[in-house]
RNA sequence: GGCUGGGUAGCUCAGUUGGUAGAGCAGGGGACUGAAAAUCCCCGUGUCAGGGGUUCGAUUCCCUUCCCCGCCA
């Protein structure tokens, strides 16, 4: 295969314990970890992203603390720097361990996913997204039908998100209708061992509800205070992160702190089922369920899978 | 103990002038190429508290038992 190389991926939803794992994994052999996560990306947001401290990790984690909340991170951005982490670790003969759960980034990283050579446009983005809200989505989506039937029959209409950054693409020279193809092919760029991280429902969620109040009692509140000083509220991106902006809520005096708490545990719950939607499409993965294994032996696993696949 | 008002989906409740029932929330499934922790789509059968009676037919009317809220003792 001529890929760039051998890398390990560890995905998973929230609080599965795929981080911890993945540190493992790397530990034994003697490499380091990769974020693969649209959040952890930003310097301050520790509490709120579980991105583990420092003084608890094995090995070096890249991809983790590498933009200011007030800008706006991408998964272009995302694909070059952690390349060029991942090329790095190859480079120095060494695998690297990625570990998240943004499944569009893990993909963006291991396959060939290309992204239009220009700049995101703010302006242009505003501009959409005002017609659809004076004129409504359906204006919106009408205009698009109109300029690229073929890109319009791939969105629903209510999707005005998506509506709106396909019109953006025209106006730069592509088409998301093109991009869209060979979304599902999986043309590799690293050959990737794919392992996914679950655990029973009913205990993901009992996992999820406990860390989110280890949260609040580690700070969660004093970070997000610290990072409004930051520029967090004027930020796209980081001030849409899940136990951020219920507590931006709960600072304006929105509701009350139980209800910020609940807020979270419930948009956490649901975020974990998008993610598992979104792993469960590749084929690729070879899933361990963490409530029939330790750490050790899952760890042991990945390392032995790996180890037999041979050199090359 | 007496008198009210209730007991319908996991939760809060609506409803059926008698033809076996539906909203919100929670939950489940899915989509996904530059905001992705975002954005969007789809999904509602439950002994209508238990038992008996009237009726062609009862979750609905009647009787009774149990439980809950409130008031009075």
């Amino acid at each position: 295969m001529s890929t760039r190389g051998r890398v390990i991926a560890i995905v998973g939803p929230t609080a599965s314990g795929k981080s911890q794992l993945a540190d493992e994994v790397a530990a034994r052999l003697g490499t380091a970890v990769i974020s693969v996560d649209s959040m952890q990306v930003y310097r301050g947001m520790d509490i709120g992203t579980a991105k583990t401290p420092p003084e608890e990790r094995k090995v070096p984690l890249e991809m983790v603390d590498v933009a200011d909340v007030g800008t706006d991170f991408s998964v272009q951005m995302f694909q070059d720097m952690a390349r060029g982490c991942a090329d790095d670790l190859i480079s120095r003969g060494l695998v690297p361990v990625l570990c998240g759960g943004t499944g569009l980034y893990l993909d963006a990283v291991i396959d060939e996913m290309e992204f239009p050579k220009g700049q995101t446009n703010g302006k242009v983005r505003q501009h959409y997204e005002e017609i659809a809200k004076t004129q409504g989505g359906e204006k919106l989506f009408s205009i698009l039908m109109e300029r690229d039937p073929e890109s319009a029959r791939l969105i629903h209409p209510n999707n005005v998100r998506r509506v709106a950054r396909a019109l953006e693409m025209l106006d730069d020279g592509t088409s998301y209708a093109v991009q869209h193809q060979g979304l599902k092919s999986h043309r590799p760029h690293y050959d990737a061992l794919i392992f996914g991280i679950d655990r029973p429902r009913e205990q993901l969620y009992d996992r999820i509800d406990r860390r989110v109040d280890q949260m609040v009692s580690d700070g969660l509140v004093q970070e997000v205070r610290a990072l409004l000083a930051r520029g967090l509220r004027e930020s796209t991106t980081a001030s849409q992160a899940i136990g951020y902006k219920e507590v931006i809520a709960y600072l304006d005096g929105q509701c009350d702190m139980g209800e910020c708490v609940t807020t979270i545990k419930t948009r956490s719950r649901r975020y974990a089922k998008r993610q598992l939607s979104w792993l469960r499409r590749d084929g690729r993965t070879r899933w361990i369920d963490m409530n029939e294994v330790s750490l050790d032996d899952a760890a042991e696993r990945i390392v032995s899978e790996y180890q037999g696949l041979g050199d090359n």
